[in-house]
DNA sequence: GCATAGTGGTTGCAAACTGCAACCACTATA
DNA sequence: TATAGTGGTTGCAGTTTGCAACCACTATGC
């Protein structure tokens, strides 16, 4: 597909730009559902199969996620790759847009609160224990209790954010 | 329109997750075209007259601009409201990863560069003197030439940026 | 007055995309 | 051998997108 500009934003809204790209990249990162069931079924907004299935190839070809080599049948995990971790503060972004310019319901907007009084560093330090998760990256020693285990810490299992 | 979810995020992405809303924003930002037709035959993307009044009404029922009181035929000014400077830390977030993760034409990128070099403050003080052009706020005594005379020293008339 | 250019749009229409439901081939487990 | 689970695909109706032409009105110059 032509980009239709040479600039950096439209390139940027031409990968993300869509209602469901940025959901199923949130559910991986916050929800670190890695499979195509759990994307799936676990998805708040209620994604069809052949939308995730779509959206999945998308970011494939986008360079955002890689696929684990499996058949057809065998379970197939995604990971993020650099890029995919990148788009962190881009949604950090429009979270906090969201939190300050929107309503919605209290328990969904307790993450984005931890996240923005984390600060930029907190952002920094998810994206380091992204790296862990999915490029097998050696753990950095942090203080401290994990980032993402701090934004599990009130409202869900570990390691698993709604 | 129910929002699918309470997600902050998912409302930011409803309210801007398309391909077009962002890419209007930008051109009222940095391009400060104020006017459906300046809007409708700047866009280096070629925006369709129906996709730009579109737009132009979910950002104004969104509360991310306000339109001057003018009958039809009459020129219509268009403004950003507070919310709506509030999206310029996720068009500088989207413009980064862009930046990082897709090519483009070197001229289109220099702003995004000059925006990143000038880190975080320089967002703010963007947002600051938009507060000026929109909102009639006050400026501020800032030191230096202004953010947007900086953005567009190089490459543009003052004030319109490509 | 009268033409012309400019204002913010609207209307038709074909193509593309979205979203729902059902279904599929395959694998793992018991 | 049956059952649950894997990552999807297929049809299909409804919606959205994008292009082109057109519209009512205003401001300007002669």
């Amino acid at each position: 597909m032509e980009p239709r500009s040479g600039c950096p934003i439209n390139a940027a809204v031409e990968v993300l730009g869509d209602r469901w790209s940025l959901i199923v990249l949130r559910d991986i990162i916050f929800g670190d559902r890695r499979y195509f069931r759990a994307l799936l079924t676990g998805s708040i907004e209620g994604i069809a199969s052949n939308i995730l299935a779509d959206r999945l190839k998308r970011l494939l070809d986008a360079g955002i996620l890689t696929r684990g080599t499996a058949a057809r049948g065998q379970r197939a995990r995604f990971s993020l790759t650099e890029a995919g971790i990148q788009t962190l503060p881009v949604i950090y972004a429009l979270g906090n847009w969201g939190l300050d310019w929107t309503s919605g319901s209290p328990e969904l907007r307790i993450r984005q609160q931890i996240m923005r009084d984390g600060g930029p560093a907190f952002v920094e330090r998810l994206m380091d224990e992204l790296r862990v998760r999915h490029l097998d990256a050696p753990p950095k020693p942090h203080d401290g209790p994990s980032a993402f285990e701090q934004l599990a810490a009130d409202h869900g299992p570990p390691g698993v954010i709604t």
